[in-house]
DNA sequence: CCCATTGCGTAGACCGTTCTACAGAATGGC
DNA sequence: GCCATTCTGTAGAACGGTCTACGCAATGGG
């Protein structure tokens, strides 16, 4: 079968058993131009025979390397296994293959990936809700190919952009707290570091802002904030729910949030609905649960994903304008915003 | 700044900045032997000022890629993100990078992920409770170094192993619920098409069937089984608790399963604690709401992760020995296995 | 029938490292 | 003071692809 004293079958292999040149099987391995489909055959009978694989080094030495990487804030939120699985199914018919990296969060973490990820030659980026600066995801994008997703920078032509109608996603909330009987609704955000104007929490809170105005709730309006820690968020939470002005309900910017939120509910011997609603956003699949019954808002991850990895993929093959791809999001109803008795 | 043609600071540009060769400066990279201190330091300073990175590409075409593969069947278990971070942890002062692959627990995209993974000539593999068969394992491991979480091969030499003692953890859970008071104690494993006997699940039901006949409870021993999927294990669970003879107590290969009994449970109006017990296995984030108060067992993932990075890389270095560490797990109590009233 | 165009295939430089083989200088034992 | 050994550093061939430039045939328009 194999061959070489390596072990390893080259192009050159798979040329000589063809008996063609070794640029001809290369042509044929990028589906380049300029190739008699005779010759295709011939060589791609060949390259079976003998079990020859694309060595992805070499490959990146001077072309592509399919390989896209993307980074991840977090592995605990299952709502970025729905991106996954999307980017999964863009790619699954493609020469490309996606590999991932974790960012905790932390913006030293992001950069050590980021470089990495260049270094590793990969023909393009998906990163998913960055904590980096606007000036510093520039100078990434400058240099390849990058997509965002959950990051609203539509002004920027550097970058493909794939978001949820977040401010969408925020008045939904309030207007279905408000039709089933609520109105002191706080918003339960994320502290980040940078307040940008882009993050997905960001516009939510808009969302939530406007609506409360608009429904006359303007003086309801409260905003509380917590790190991405359970620990913090509890903290906040029981700080919240021990409130001399307890609100009715509480409108958490994730759903990981609102599960801690329904936690420390429970733990202070509150009923959800009856003494406090409670609704989530990104629908992930913990919702359901009878124990959780925990209303959301979804935005499909599986969308996003597979968006962002059309958009890189069409921006590596030559596209130079930016594009800007948005869901519309839907509320889902659960028993933990159920109407007030 | 930088220079050349292409942007790229390459080592050539460090070797003349620096005033030596090239092959110099490739030895300062890989901390070869045979280079003075003076020389360290003088091409350290250039690479430093011309903002060198190594290109791994062309590192890959003849040595090492420094970058290892990570393969997980599944990114909606939580535990997965603690063994990434244990993963990290060992990274973090190396050159050693990690790129992870979802497998989505489908053998064909297992390997279709460490093709792609070998093709990239990553350095190592750790691969995370495949669903592969020992053969085809046999055959990656003799391709590239390969340390294997969850699986129990203590008996193979090609890779090394990291594990939980998951028949110890078993007879934990067995013990507990036994002190407490339950008798008729059920355990609901996972579906595995290739029924092999190195699986987690399966030393989990060992130590299960053990504890049983130990504690004079034979009798009582019952197991049910159901795939990955949600709706599935909601059918299982539906049945099992509708059962003429429904147990007393559920053990759950993992906390997923668990979660979902809850919720099949809270829909069926039984109680937890009371009309029954529920134990899981991981003690993943969630066991600690206050609206599952799961019982678990706690293996560690972060350990799992680091020692399985640490054996990878020093096989890389060049042991040729197997290794196999085991961690003991412990059972952390929470209400859903509260004694009986 | 001539020349431009298009289709198909080849030769060989090139990408940025690693690594082998070797050379010159310094050291040390006797 | 000689030779063996150790220490530093260099030259240049790999590694396995991609891609540019080019050559030869076949085609087709006038």
């Amino acid at each position: 079968m194999a061959k070489a004293r390596n072990g390893r079958v080259t192009i050159r292999d798979v040329a000589e058993d063809a008996g063609v040149s070794v640029a001809a099987v290369s042509k044929v391995l990028r589906d380049a131009y300029g190739v008699s489909d005779a010759l295709r055959a011939r060589v791609k009978s060949s390259m079976h025979s003998l079990g020859y694989r694309p060595h992805a080094a070499a490959r990146g030495m001077r072309g592509q390397t399919y390989t896209l990487g993307v980074l991840l804030p977090d592995l605990r939120n299952p709502f970025f296994a729905d991106i996954m699985a999307g980017i999964n199914d863009a790619l699954e018919r493609t020469q490309y293959q996606a590999m991932l990296g974790v960012g905790l969060s932390a913006t030293s973490l992001e950069h050590a990936l980021v470089d990495a990820m260049v270094d590793r030659q990969m023909d393009g980026l998906i990163l998913v809700a960055p904590r980096m600066q606007l000036a510093e995801l520039e100078a990434i994008a400058a240099t390849i190919p990058t997509a965002l997703i959950g990051l609203h920078l539509p002004g920027s032509s550097l970058f493909d952009t794939v978001n949820d109608d977040d401010q969408l996603g925020g008045r939904l909330v309030v207007r279905h707290l408000q039709e089933n009987g609520y109105r002191n609704i706080a918003y339960f955000s994320l502290d980040l570091p940078s307040r940008g104007q882009s993050a997905t929490t960001v516009h939510r809170e808009l969302g939530y802002r406007a609506a409360m105005q608009e429904l006359g709730l303007g003086r309801q309006t409260r905003v509380v904030v917590a790190p991405q820690t359970a620990r913090e968020i509890q903290v906040a939470a029981r700080h919240l729910l021990e409130s001399r002005q307890r609100p009715e309900a509480i409108f958490c910017w994730t759903d990981f949030v609102a599960l801690e939120v329904l936690s420390v509910a429970r733990e202070l011997g509150l009923a959800v609905p009856g003494d406090l609603a409670v609704v989530g956003y990104d629908n992930t699949s913990s919702c359901d649960l009878a124990q959780n019954a925990l209303t959301s808002i979804d935005q499909s991850g599986q969308v996003l994903g597979l968006q962002a990895a059309r958009l890189l993929t069409e921006r590596i093959k030559g596209r130079e304008s930016a594009e800007h791809f948005v869901v519309t999001p839907r509320l889902v109803a659960r028993s933990s915003s159920a109407r007030r008795g």
